[in-house]
DNA sequence: ATGAAAGCGCTAACAC
DNA sequence: GTGTTAGCGCTTTCAT
């Protein structure tokens, strides 16, 4: 019989039923030795009582979650959230279920999270670092030995699995863009603190420029006191000695640039070429609209995903890198340098 | 003695610390009458041991899980992940753990997880509904009575908590806004599917002109073949009888509008006024800037957490309904309608 | 083919 | 103050 307040538990069911909680337990487990005829029984009485297990209860008997915990720098970007979104359905394709925190860019709470994960004993993490695989949670997961990948602003690991995009191929093939249209005189657009992807970014468009394009002058400015900063320092650098290029590294520098081009009545792309690292849907609707680097979001959910099971699956993991490409959108943003008046000055050769 | 592979548990810390289980756990608890010397010892294995509590393990005896369930149409959306990352602190702050799961806008995935969140017993439940508090999701929280309450897309419920904006209200200020710069024909988009909030808006929008704006034409078109229908008939409407103003009632229609604005060479202001339903930074950005009703997020996501947790501490709790008040910002992208000619036209008084 | 028993890690009476 | 005991809901040998 089923007890007065509660929900109906695995004996309910067994003794409405007329047999034992483990014979319950195996046919819920699709465990095929058992009499047609109590099967039968077992599958009224689970109707009856509107029986459901419960995952958490099984879990700990079976000393290991079947949950993955993914963590991400922040909820309200569409990169975050579209990898979060892609992950929990993989998650769920494998039985597990995803349990997603945010730790709101702040170190601190990394740590609190990856604590946490870690007291949930959840079968793995994906981290998606505040800073990189060196940062706070990163290094508590080695410390504790949780099993687990790191995710986007990541470089390479000893111990773990690290998944990222291709930042220097995806801005050496802008520098290519830019070169290729006549531009001799680029700016790139950065942030202080995202500091390691913007700077392979960085180093990916200058090292190209070097080899295929030297006459190339290519200035960039970070923006160390936030976007603000960044915007005053961009309005500088627009008002005199003004490049015929703009890279911007990351996808609030777009929305900045784009609004500081209009603040001063410069065209884009007539007087000035726009190209931004991440895309979005809104960029196809500005005037112009704005080329931009698109991330493969998906495949970056899936390979970390794949990486991690295989992971989970292994006996002694080795870490591997994984780099994914990404895709160069182009748009109204850009065009040809018109005149040669910045190609002829700087044409040294 | 810490047991072979496991971790340590409560039984590790207690025996090292020549203590019971029981006072360990009274000591996790912060019981003050243990021993002082008690407690240094139990500090000293906890230490030694790396123990961890298992919140989960804790919640199991408990009979209650420190989880609050939050399920969102979909996690790719600014909206939904700032209000997710709000719920995420606010649970936080009283000593839950947030269960962020997205049904993807599908009405069977949403079933499955709120199935999944009686399931795991989780102390409440937020639903963010596909549909409406009539749906698929909603309708199995009353049928198996689990506590939680309604946000976003829903109206008012006999016995759920429902939080959302005041469509109606803020549709009423746009309607406003439109009529005080001498419009007399305006357009509203909306989409097909979405249907209770956006007809919220157009009824609210419709009840303000007839109200203060009688001589106003209200034309609407409803993309009810997803947004490339809606583009489509959009564009029609531009290209014969174009409206002198047009209400987009959801995000992505004021993306459609302002494309098939540039597309056909249509100035915005001049030519055409736009306020749309739903702001977003790139608003800010595009040219023009675009007008919008800001949602109030924090707000709905304070308003939907307390209501939960004064549900969860009441005896007989009421159904209350909530709205939230929206803001409009105004942009570049209206203006007052230029010449006399649909003015003119429509005056019939 | 099935059930008894032990126990996952923890908490809460209730004795002492 | 502290330990004993009895579970929370489930799984898993190991007999039978």
């Amino acid at each position: 019989m089923k007890k007065g307040g509660g929900r109906a538990s695995i004996h309910d069911v067994a003794s409405r039923a007329g047999v034992s909680a483990a014979t319950v337990s195996k046919f819920l487990h699709g465990v095929q030795t058992i009499k047609p005829a109590n099967v039968a029984r077992i599958k009224v009485a689970i109707n009856e009582l509107d029986y459901r297990l419960d995952p958490l209860a099984a879990d700990l008997r079976r000393s290991r979650r079947n949950i993955i915990g993914f963590i991400v720098p922040d909820l309200e970007s569409e990169f975050f959230g579209a990898l979060a979104s892609r992950l929990e359905i993989l998650a769920e394709e494998q039985g597990y279920s995803l349990s997603i925190a945010s730790s709101h860019e702040s170190e601190e709470r990394e740590l609190k999270l990856v604590e946490r994960m870690n007291d949930w004993r959840v079968a793995g993490t994906i981290l998606a670092p505040v800073r990189s695989e060196r940062g706070l949670g990163a290094e508590r997961m080695k410390e504790v030995g949780m099993d687990g990948v790191f995710v986007d602003r990541v470089q390479s690991d000893a111990r773990y699995d690290t998944i990222g995009v291709d930042n220097a191929r995806a801005s050496a093939a802008v520098c290519r863009a830019f070169c290729d249209l006549g531009h001799r005189h680029v700016l790139l657009l950065g942030l202080g603190e995202v500091s390691r992807n913007v700077r392979l970014r960085i180093n990916g468009f200058r090292d190209e420029a070097a080899r295929i394009c030297p006459d190339m002058r290519v200035d960039a400015i970070m923006g160390d006191g936030g976007v603000e900063d960044l915007r005053a320092k961009l309005g500088k650098c627009l008002d005199s000695g003004r490049p015929t290029a703009v890279y911007s590294l990351f996808q609030k520098g777009t929305h900045i640039a784009l609004s500081e081009f209009r603040r001063r009545g410069i065209r884009c792309p007539e007087d000035i070429s726009l190209i931004g690292f991440d895309d979005a849907d809104w960029m196809q609707v500005t005037y112009p609209s704005v080329s931009a680097v698109a991330q493969p979001v998906e495949k970056l959910a899936d390979s970390a995903f794949e990486l991690l099971m295989e992971r989970l699956n292994a006996d002694k993991p080795v870490a591997r890198m994984h780099l994914e490409d990404c895709r160069l959108v182009l748009r109204e943003s850009i065009s040809a340098v018109p005149d040669g008046r910045d190609v002829g000055k700087e044409k040294a050769t």
